[in-house]
Order: structure tokens, then C-alpha cells, then sequence
DNA sequence: AACTATACCTGCAAGC
DNA sequence: TGCTTGCAGGTATAGT
């Protein structure tokens, strides 16, 4: 489900739900995630500590602690972060619930089980966590050069290099087919052949459409909801994905769907190269 | 080494 | 109506 404007707007949402919220206790469903659940650390380091703030960084969310802790969260395809009362019935598919002290849960809920729940430690563990992480869209390490550098004698197409987390963060299935088809480049292409000048237009590109993403609440196809509930409503702005055989919006050629790395591609094969 | 296919899981829509 | 099939926003890992 959700990619880097999605993860962004649940974070924003957070924010000033748990800001200062102490965590009495937690639930666990039992069910097995990505990953372990980390049960002990969850007792130790988050049970009883307070949240000094929340954070996105990449696709995870990060509820740092005042002890030092953090718990990074993972949404998978299916992942949702909602506050609820406590006295409200637990939903099927949530997880993980943490009891504030403010009479409410915060509620992890994911239906596939592809998200994650981690802790960290320390500032050492957060470091070596995201050590392999690329740098991120809006930051000054995705430039040009960089991604130049990056894509040297590569001959991976560009649509499975800019999905790769150690390249660049954030940037999933949905955003990727819109920015190619915004930077007017076929998913195909080999990135060792892109020239300096079409990488500056993807990097300029992809902050617009995430930022816009982020603007109008994230995508919705089909469950996305921000911690409020709310879906977002950027599907409305989409010029490719999910528009197989529909009409090009800039030149009226018939948009064509295909599989790149298992997972679907939609281009304008006129207006992108 | 570089790159792709597969596996993980549930829910839903489409087709028969 | 009910069954089967395919597909879905992610990513770690196995395999070529």
C-alpha cells in the first residue's frame, strides 16, 4: 500500500496524537509478521516510555523515544496506523495495540501481514539500521551526480532502479510509473544510458509528484487510509498507473501495461521515448 | 556480480 | 450462487 507520501501523511496525522503520550501497554495478536515482534524489547524499552516524536524516514515510521528507544514501524502493502478508544472492539488483522495514557490505543492493523514491527535501541542501532538506505527524494544527497554515479555500466532498466531502496527511498510501484511518465522516459531504459540532463528531470520530477501526492492525502486504490481514517485522493491524478489500453492524456496513444521485475509497469510507449 | 523470480499473506473482483 | 484464478501499494532471499 503505502509508499513515501502515504507513510509521510500517516506520520504528519501522528504527530500531534502521540507527541508527549506516554505508552502504558500493548497487546500483541500473535500472528506472525514480516518479521519477528520483537516482544522483549517491546516490554523493556517501549512499554512505560514516553513519545518524544514521530518521524518518517524511507517507508518506515519512527516513534522515538525520551529513553532512546525507537520503534520503527513497517506498512507492507496493507499496513494502517489508527487511534482508537480503548474501549472500542479490537478489528480483525490489528496486530499490535499500544495503550496510551490518554485512554486511547494506538492500532496497527494489516490484513497480509507484510509489515513489520522493530526496536531500536540507540542512535548506533538506528545508523546500522538504515545504513544500506539511499538517500531521500527531497534530500541534497539525490542528485544528479549521485544517481549518475549509481547508474554507471548498469544496464538494469530505470523502473526497477529507482524502486531499489539503496539507490533512493520511498519511491514504490505507483510513483514510479508516474514520474517515468512525467520525465518523459521509458521504464525500459537501461540507466547506464541516461544522460545527466534527464536525471536532474527524474529527480525534479519525483519531488513534484510525491510532494503533490503528499498535498492530496496519498493514493487510494483500494485500502490506503491516513491515521484519521481518511483515503487519500492522488489516485484522481494519475496519468498512468492502473490506465492499461486507456487514452494517453498528452497524446492519445493507447497506454500499454506490461511486467517489469513481477510487478506491473504502465507506460505511453509514444510520449516516453 | 548483476539482475530477476519467488515467497510471504489476505481480500477482492472477474470469469466460468 | 459458488468456485477458481489472478492480482494488489513491499521487500528479503533464493536462484540464474
Amino acid at each position: 500500500m503505502p509508499e513515501l507520501p502515504e507513510v509521510e501523511v500517516i506520520c504528519r496525522g501522528l504527530i500531534p496524537q502521540l507527541s508527549g503520550r506516554k505508552i502504558i501497554n500493548f497487546s500483541y495478536s500473535s500472528k506472525k509478521l514480516r518479521l519477528p515482534v520483537p516482544i522483549k524489547r517491546l516490554h523493556e524499552y517501549i512499554k512505560g516510555a514516553t513519545i518524544k516524536d514521530v518521524e518518517r524516514r524511507a517507508k518506515y515510521l519512527l516513534l522515538h523515544m525520551e529513553n532512546g528507544a525507537i520503534l520503527v514501524i513497517h506498512l507492507g502493502m496493507t499496513g494502517r496506523m489508527n487511534m482508537f478508544p480503548e474501549k472500542t472492539p479490537r478489528a480483525k488483522h490489528d496486530h499490535l495495540c499500544w495503550q496510551l495514557d490518554n485512554g486511547k490505543e494506538l492500532r496497527f492493523n494489516d490484513a497480509r501481514r507484510f509489515g513489520s514491527i522493530q526496536v531500536l535501541l540507540d542512535q548506533g542501532e538506528e545508523e546500522a539500521f538504515f545504513s544500506a538506505c539511499g538517500p531521500e527524494p527531497f534530500s541534497r544527497g539525490f542528485s544528479a551526480v549521485y544517481l549518475l554515479s549509481k547508474a554507471t555500466k548498469k544496464k538494469q532498466p530505470i523502473k526497477n532502479f529507482l524502486m531499489d531502496s539503496r539507490v533512493v527511498v520511498g519511491i514504490g510501484n505507483i510513483y514510479v510509473n508516474e514520474i517515468l511518465f512525467a520525465a518523459k522516459i521509458s521504464p525500459t531504459t537501461p540507466v547506464k544510458i541516461i544522460t545527466r540532463d534527464q536525471w536532474q528531470e527524474i529527480i525534479t520530477v519525483s519531488r513534484k509528484i510525491l510532494k503533490q501526492a503528499i498535498k492530496s492525502g496519498g493514493t487510494t486504490i483500494s485500502d490506503y487510509i491516513n491515521s484519521n481514517g481518511e483515503p487519500g485522493w492522488f489516485q484522481l491524478k494519475l496519468k498512468v498507473y492502473g490506465r492499461d489500453k486507456e487514452k494517453c492524456l498528452t497524446c492519445k496513444n493507447l497506454i500499454q501495461k506490461t511486467v517489469m521485475a513481477g510487478r506491473a509497469t504502465f507506460y505511453c510507449p509514444k510520449c516516453q521515448n
